[in-house]
DNA sequence: CTGAAAGCGCTTACAG
DNA sequence: CTGAAAGCGCTTACAG
């Protein structure tokens, strides 16, 4: 096609304002390309292409010079065809099967946030672990993306046949979980064990003795580790997790109320319950309201996530903040570091929980 | 890079299995391209080309043989490359300044339900309306990634500069709006209007006549449409909204709040209220538990949107649900018809909102 | 430190 | 209905 380029030369023209160095009249209807950039600064091409990809072989003059073509006509490289050349692109992934809007949208927004400095954009990918396409499906979208990167959120993130399917494709990846299952430098770790256990301390502190305990699905990692942080916090106070006061739900809303029902129909039921999410913690909630049992003063109910819910509801809910914007920032960060400098050594990233005590913490006199 | 062309062809070789046709033994290692389905079939590659892009122009025969290797191979083309060569990218974008994070999500997991249909692919992109650089840095998004048409969600997709600045970069847009801002072929729409009357419908029928109204920020579109909705279903009832009882907030749990203060302070207060979103709705709720004021027993609440707050909230949230995936779905299937078909005539979306009566719906006797 | 050539995997525009 | 050539906007590998 040599005639677009005969007029996109015509076009380019250089002209000269008194004093204030020379200004570039541009084809306003055609993005500029590398060969523009080129041109102009009457270098090649891969001169050019030594400066987007910063590399320390370009003396420094020519930098300068090539740097100010680029301000002053607005190039921006095409990550298309740089990816095609250097099969890559630009494009990071996102993988996760949480059900929980909120938490998705804040780790997202920290992911974006990494890459707003960074030059790569976000590309959206929820899966459903139990279908038997699953790996394929992934693996399709890693492999015709070409992503240079994934972050894996939990639950799905604790799936080792996905981390083993990601690494024989060499899609690097990082993984946000509440324990170190990889190699620190593929990992950004949320201590749930450690919220859990703050849990045990603040209800024994308030006088509790006889504590109900709804747990997670067990095959959530996060489920065991808030039952045995739950469980070492006690025992830190000499108290244990009674087997009698111990249900297991499914960190769903309806789970809650079922487990509720059965720690409050006890002869004794208990003065406080922990429930490992917020979810459940509501159907809790739900169920006190429905026998006009009063919270905190006669139950005394915690949740775990600090979710948009446990802060509106009446009373509003004790629980464990993690923080999913920082975590998703710093699981980017570190996926970027990886991609950029494949040889710097990462340590491990470890984000702390924290308690936040609302009106649902009631005492025992 | 000859070499690397010999071993990948050295690699591509064909055997039979008795009777089960041919079987084609492939390089693991590397990503079968046009090529190596071109020669399989022994054709052009242009030819295979017109396969992938369903050119009505190939022989019958032909293109069966080139089908039966891109099968067998498992060729899948690369976008990057046919981004590069015809000027897109397969990509589309989402752009959304939605603080309400199921909403968002739900709204994404439509649009992917549609994607997966089509081989796209959804770039995420929040944006700060009110940043001088909020226009720019769209169209930096946009253009850098040639996406191939962008999502608007409300209330950014009420920004008529926005609009209109993709429009003259040519880049496609639909938008999810609760009024016809635009052309109909740009636009899903939800009826703010219609959710709202029914809300007043069932108000009335409850037998209020005393009832408040917590308007959202007047700069919404939603917040418009939802008090003309609600005022023009009580005039159908012989009622109006009464000054004294609106109140204008600001879509958040804490206006929501200061709004129930003052309609709850007045010297006969509303026996209801009606919140223009569950947020709000939520702040109410507080108020009248810190007030001893029961719903539904002295006070009727309803809210909007069906967040997943409404179900949890004790007692339950009469609110309007507006079904958000079916949105994204509906807006992510427009956007791929004008982008595949061009020329298709696209009528209006219309979307419809329901009431959902829960428990803090109370009759007046 | 800099550049000319070839290539990434496709499609466009043209020809037949 | 099919194909040979040129091109999309970059980078790689090599040479100097």
């Amino acid at each position: 096609m040599p005639g677009a380029r005969t007029s996109a030369e015509a076009a380019a023209s250089m002209a000269d304002i008194a004093g204030e160095g020379p200004l570039y009249v541009w084809d306003q209807k055609r993005r500029p390309t590398i060969n523009d950039v080129a041109r102009l600064a009457e270098v090649s091409k891969k001169t050019v292409s030594r400066v987007i990809n910063q590399s320390p072989l370009v003396n420094d003059e020519t930098r300068q010079k090539i740097a100010k073509v680029i301000a002053d006509i607005g190039y921006e490289p095409d990550p298309q065809a740089r990816g095609l050349a250097s099969q890559r692109s630009f494009l990071l992934g996102v993988v996760y099967d949480n059900p929980n809007g909120q938490y998705i949208v804040n780790i997202q927004n920290g992911i974006l946030e990494a890459c707003r400095k960074s030059g790569f954009e976000l590309v959206v990918h929820p899966c459903a672990r139990n279908s038997p396409q699953f790996l394929k499906e992934v693996r399709q979208f890693v492999e015709r993306q070409k992503l240079d990167g994934v972050i894996l959120l939990p639950p799905v993130s604790e799936d080792e046949a996905l981390a083993a399917m990601l690494t024989e494709v060499g899609c690097r990846f990082v993984r946000i979980a509440c324990v170190p299952l990889d190699m620190a430098a593929h990992l950004v770790v949320y201590e749930d064990y450690k919220g859990a256990a703050e849990v045990a301390d603040h209800l024994v502190q308030l006088g509790h003795r006889r504590i109900g305990f709804v747990a997670g699905p067990a095959h959530y990692r996060s489920a065991h580790e808030r039952r045995r942080g739950f469980a070492d916090g006690l025992a830190r106070h000499g108290l244990g997790l009674t087997p009698e006061l111990c249900v297991e739900g499914a960190y769903t809303f309806e789970s809650g109320q079922a487990c509720a029902e059965k720690l409050l129909s006890l002869e004794t039921p208990p003065t406080a319950i922990f429930a490992s999410n917020d979810e459940m913690a509501a159907g809790i909630y739900r169920v006190a309201f429905q026998h006009g049992i009063s919270i905190p003063g006669q139950l005394t109910v915690v949740g775990f996530d600090d979710s948009p819910l446990a802060s509106r509801t009446c009373p509003a809910m004790t629980t464990v903040r993690l923080p999913a914007t920082q975590m998703g920032q710093m699981a980017a960060e570190k996926l970027i570091k990886r991609i950029e400098q494949p040889d710097a050594k990462l340590l491990e990233t470890v984000v702390q929980p924290h308690l936040v005590i609302r009106e649902s913490s009631g005492t025992i006199r």
